[in-house]
DNA sequence: CCCCTGACACTTA
DNA sequence: ATAAGTGCCAGGG
């Protein structure tokens, strides 16, 4: 039934934004480069767009600019939803 | 297999 | 600081 269409590259990539800590975010520059290539920043992203999976907390991936990047559930909560962790930002900017 | 899209990062002007 | 261009990679049609 549920066919898990997981490449491994996205499990990858849902493994290590798993491991992102409470109150702490990672860079999308980041995550790829825990799988081995900093410049997967764009599939990183993608594997997370298309995975919205609530059990990945894809809200603590952030740019690499200190933006906050973009959440498949709104931007808006996404900046909220980091404040409430503990994350600290000020006009949409992770500071 | 070819083409396009995308939640990025970096460099140059 | 902002804008535009380039490079990288994966997924979908």
């Amino acid at each position: 039934m549920l066919k898990i269409k997981m490449t491994d590259f996205k499990k990858q990539v849902f493994a290590v934004v798993k491991k992102i800590p409470k109150g702490k975010v990672l860079t999308y520059g980041q995550v790829a480069q825990k799988l081995g290539n900093k410049n997967l920043a764009r599939a990183v992203g993608n594997a997370l767009n298309k995975n919205h999976n609530k059990s990945v907390p894809c809200h603590r991936v952030v740019r690499g600019d200190g933006r906050v990047g973009g959440f498949n559930r709104g931007i808006k909560n996404k900046i909220v939803i980091l404040k409430k962790e503990g994350v600290k930002i000020i006009n949409g900017k992770i500071y």
